[in-house]
DNA sequence: CTGAGAATGAGAATCGATTATCATTCTCAC
DNA sequence: GTGAGAATGATAATCGATTCTCATTCTCAG
């Protein structure tokens, strides 16, 4: 049985640390110094999705990102030029009620596109 | 073969007339008595998106959809039943100020999902 | 130490969507 | 009617993401 596998661990450090929903492949990256292979990462995001502790983030024409499952209702920015994914807090008013008569909604996501701080080029 | 309109007339036609995003594959089977195949479909769209006639619209995990470039800004609603996308009219306030200090926003989606009419079970 | 069972990494296999290929068919100016 | 060139459909090929396979490695109770 197993006590506590450390490559676990550290796939779901990354996930809580980073503060962004992050992909398998960042995940390998990010731990390539122990030497992780890709099938392990997704074995383990996978499972840990299964039992609810992180969340799949699907975004259009993206592969699928992980984030903790216990973070407050937010959505997402996708970079135009890094492409990487950052969480935005809070939530716009009136969403739900945008669809028309007799559409029940269940649940909404809101994404926004355009320059993250990192890519804007303003050196200052 | 069918003396009937081109195939481009048809296709744009579809998508015009439908009211809501269809995928490749819908308007294959919405055309199928003129025996329109699959790559021919592909062909039109393409060409007709890249005319700026019909825009591409992706959710995630699910095929690309083409709906005509211009109608007014209008969001999606995707029913988790039978996975047909629906405009949504209207837009929520204060969408673009979500984003933190430093994000420069240039566009945004909001995704609504749930159960259309026709999934929603009440028959009236 | 030892063996059973679990975990791992490398790479092959798969999956759905889309694109490329190619022989055939159609169009139309002449 | 003819021929050049465009359009078409069937299907093979491709693509990126993800899953599967399997030989090897690791763990640990006995």
């Amino acid at each position: 049985m197993g006590a506590g596998p450390s490559h676990r661990e550290a796939v779901i450090g990354l996930i809580r640390s980073l503060g962004r929903p992050v992909s398998a492949d960042e995940i390998r990256d990010g731990l390539r110094e122990s030497g992780i292979g890709i099938a392990t990462v997704y074995r383990i995001v996978n499972k840990a999705a299964e039992e609810g502790e992180i969340i799949r983030v699907e975004l259009p024409g993206a592969p699928a990102r992980y984030e903790p499952a216990d973070l407050p209702h937010h959505h997402h920015f996708e970079c135009d030029a890094c492409k990487r994914v950052y969480d935005v807090p809070g939530c716009a008013s009136g969403v739900s009620s945008l669809a028309p008569e007799g559409f029940a909604v269940e649940s909404h996501e809101i994404i926004l596109r355009g320059t993250c701080p990192d890519c804007s080029g303003v050196v200052i």
